[in-house]
Order: structure tokens, then sequence, then C-alpha cells
DNA sequence: TGTACATCAGTGAACGCGCGTTCACTGATGTAC
DNA sequence: TGTACATCAGTGAACGCGCGTTCACTGATGTAC
């Protein structure tokens, strides 16, 4: 438009195909989660030649995978964000333990607001063993896992968290949180109300303080 | 084969192609999941027609909520199960709460040794509103929620559980369980192996037993 | 008991669709001399 | 500074695929007289 040098080479070189793929990919997982990531449609959107993916992603499933990292990066930042929100009191056992509720809100307020982004993030083939892979971190460099650990962390050190009990919490924590998410926009529970959620939601952090 | 009468009426007069439909269709969830329920590869496996389908489903939809409903049932018959399994120590209160133990180990159970058929059950369109719906019962007549709703029933009449916080107990209950299964079947913490699920399992009902 | 007939569970053929992926290619760019 | 050339990000065309769904139909069955 600016420059006249510029004509027909729009696609041709396109600059940074990858990451214009990655960010169609998302706003498909956003729209209609994991399963409405489609490769055609993401080059289509790009302006380019459906095969022109290939340079870039080996199949499908691999632009699958950066997608769902993306998203877990994005979950990240909702922890983060939340976290960081709390104010401090003075009293730092209750500030850790308003911490981790706020780690837990925000879970699920991502869950809720970007039901398509969580099950793109949660539902794909990949495992624990990366789950402090930097590619799943947001902004703060901090991957949904690690946002949680450290809570955790905080939680041991001010001596609420017995530290024998420490190894393996973020698990208890994790699945609590994340099947009430996933009752809620993808199973049975969907027919809840908002104000019913949000009691649950309530409940069940109180649940896993009490209990972890 | 042994009535020399039906010949070439095998396909035709099918006898009960919705049952069998709906057969093909918890193989197939099992085997792949939800979106492994395709209406074509049904109607193959019954010997009949694509076409031939729509005398019994308005669309692929109404097969996969029929599935989904019988594979809940499924689901309530391990948790019924588990439940029974559990042997009378004379101490009511121990026992209330083995039980309740027992069909959270159930449930989990179920989600890894059948995860398409869990997949099926809990991730299609359907809401807690039908979550008394006999449609979704096993052999015994209960659905899942009805199966942990009757066991939560019990700690409260043994004393251990406060009637004040028995409403909704369900839900902190089932999220637990739930996010853990996801976690573990098709999420990231597909990678734990057997013995550190197993682990969890124990963790997480035993935060769920302290924290309700 | 026998016959006419309505019902309705199945057939056969076709539709439009869009997907993922592969092939041999082209031509703009950056680099070595 | 200019030229030859390798690189490699894109093109264009095509493939095979199987899906869900609709249409007008057929013929076995059960029912009414």
């Amino acid at each position: 438009m600016s420059d006249p040098l510029a004509q027909s080479r729009d696609t041709y070189r396109h600059g940074d195909l990858r990451s214009a793929l990655v960010s169609a990919g998302i706003e498909m997982a956003r729209a209609g989660g994991p399963d409405a990531i489609v490769l055609r449609e993401a080059t289509r959107s790009a302006g380019v030649s459906p095969n022109a993916a290939y340079r870039h992603f080996a199949d499908r499933q691999a632009l699958l995978i950066v997608v769902s990292a993306t998203a877990q990066g994005l979950v990240a930042n909702a922890m983060f964000a939340a976290r960081a929100a709390v104010v401090d009191s003075g009293d730092a056992v209750a500030d850790a333990r308003a911490r981790l509720r706020a780690v837990g809100t925000g879970y699920l307020s991502f869950a809720r607001t970007e039901p398509g982004l969580f099950r793109a993030a949660f539902t794909v083939p990949d495992d624990l063993s990366r789950s402090g892979d930097p590619s799943k971190a947001g902004d703060a460099g901090f991957t949904p896992f690690q946002v949680l650990s450290v809570t955790l962390d905080e939680l041991v050190e001010v001596g609420v968290l017995p530290a024998e009990r420490r190894p393996g919490a973020e698990l208890l924590a994790w699945a609590s949180v994340h099947g009430l998410g996933m009752l809620v926009i993808d199973g049975p529970l969907r027919g809840l109300t908002d104000p019913m959620i949000d009691g649950s939601i309530a409940r069940l952090l109180e649940m896993v303080d009490r209990g972890l």
C-alpha cells in the first residue's frame, strides 16, 4: 500500500507465514476448540495457497500442537494476572491462600470466557513431561503448571501446607479445578447458571484449601 | 441360516436396527471417542444402507446423544459395582467413607480402561437438568450422578458430612475426580505412569474426603 | 379364513462438500566471488 | 560494485477420501373387512 516495490509479492515471501498460521489456528480454536482447527482455512486466512503450510509444519497435527502450547500460554497469563491482582493484606498466611484461590479462579474464568481455547490448551496429545516447556509459557514466562507450583510453594513457606504434602500437590489442585471447568463448558454441567457456577467455584476452592 | 424363509430379508426388516446402530456407535466411541462416531459406519456394520439410519435418528447428533447416554449408563455400572464391592467392616462411618472412595475409584477406573467411552459419556452436548434421565441409567437403574448422590447421602446419615454441607456436594466430588480423569486420559497428564496415577487417585480421594 | 390395502422400514443413487496431502514447479532473495 | 548461482518460500493442479444428507422408490408386514 505504501511501498511501491511491494506489489505482487504479498504472498510470495509472506514474511511471517508461520506465525500467521498459528494466529489463524488460535482464532479457529477460540471459535470451536481444537477440532475446528483446519489447515486449509489457516492458509486461506493468511492469503496463501493450501500447501504453503507444509513449509512450516509437517502436518496438521504439528500446527495443532503449537496452537495448543500457545493457548496454554494464554491460560498462564490469566492465572498469573489473577494472582497478581491479590492485594497484600499484611497477613502472609491469608495472602498465600488468597493467591491459590486466585489462581484457581483465573483458571476457571479462562475456561468460561474462552472455552474453545481452553479445550485446545488441555485436550491435545502432549504430556506433562513437557509442562515446563517454554513454548507453553505466557508473557511472564511461566506455564500454567509453573504458576500453580510457585503458588503452592508459597503455601509451604508460609506454613499452611506441610512440606511432606507438597510433592504432587499440583495434581490435586489442578484436577479439581480442571474437572469443574470441563464439566461446565463441555459436559453435563453445561446447563448451570452463572451464579450456580460461581458458587460451585467458591466451594470447590474451599474444599481444595481444606483438603490439600 | 435356520429359517429357510428368511433369505433376502436380512436387511429388509432388520428387526432392531435402532439398537444395532447404537451398539455400533458404542464400539466406535470405545475405539476413538465421540468424534469417531460415524453414521455411515454404523449403518455399514449393521449391514444396511446409509440412509436407513434416518428412520431411527433425525441426524448424526441424535445418535450421538443416545450413545452418550448409554455410555453414561456403563459408567454408572462401574461406579455401582465398585461401591457394592466394599465389604462391611461393622464400622458404619468407615464403610460410608470407603464407599465414597470406591465410587471415585470406579469412576476413574472406567476412565482409564475405557477412555473413548468416558469421553463420549461426558463430553457431549447435554446438561445436568437431565442427569436423572433414565436413559443414562445403568443396569441397576442409577445414573452416575445418582450413584454419587446416594453415597453422599449415606455420609450424612452416618454423621461424617454435616447436613448443611450436603447440598451441591456432588459437584465438588465429581469435579475433582472428573478432572483427574480428563487430565490423565486426554490431557497433559497423559504421560504419567500407572503407579503415579494410582498414587494421585488415592491422594485426590483423601483430599476430597477431608475437604468436603 | 382369505383378500385388499395402508404402513413404513428399508433401498439405490446421487448431491455437495471440504478436507489433508503430494507433485513438480517458479521466481524472489541473499551470498560468494 | 557487479554478476552467477544456490536456496527455499511460495504456487497451481490434482489426488483420494469419506462424510452427512436428500430424493423418489419398493416391497414385506400387519390389519380391517
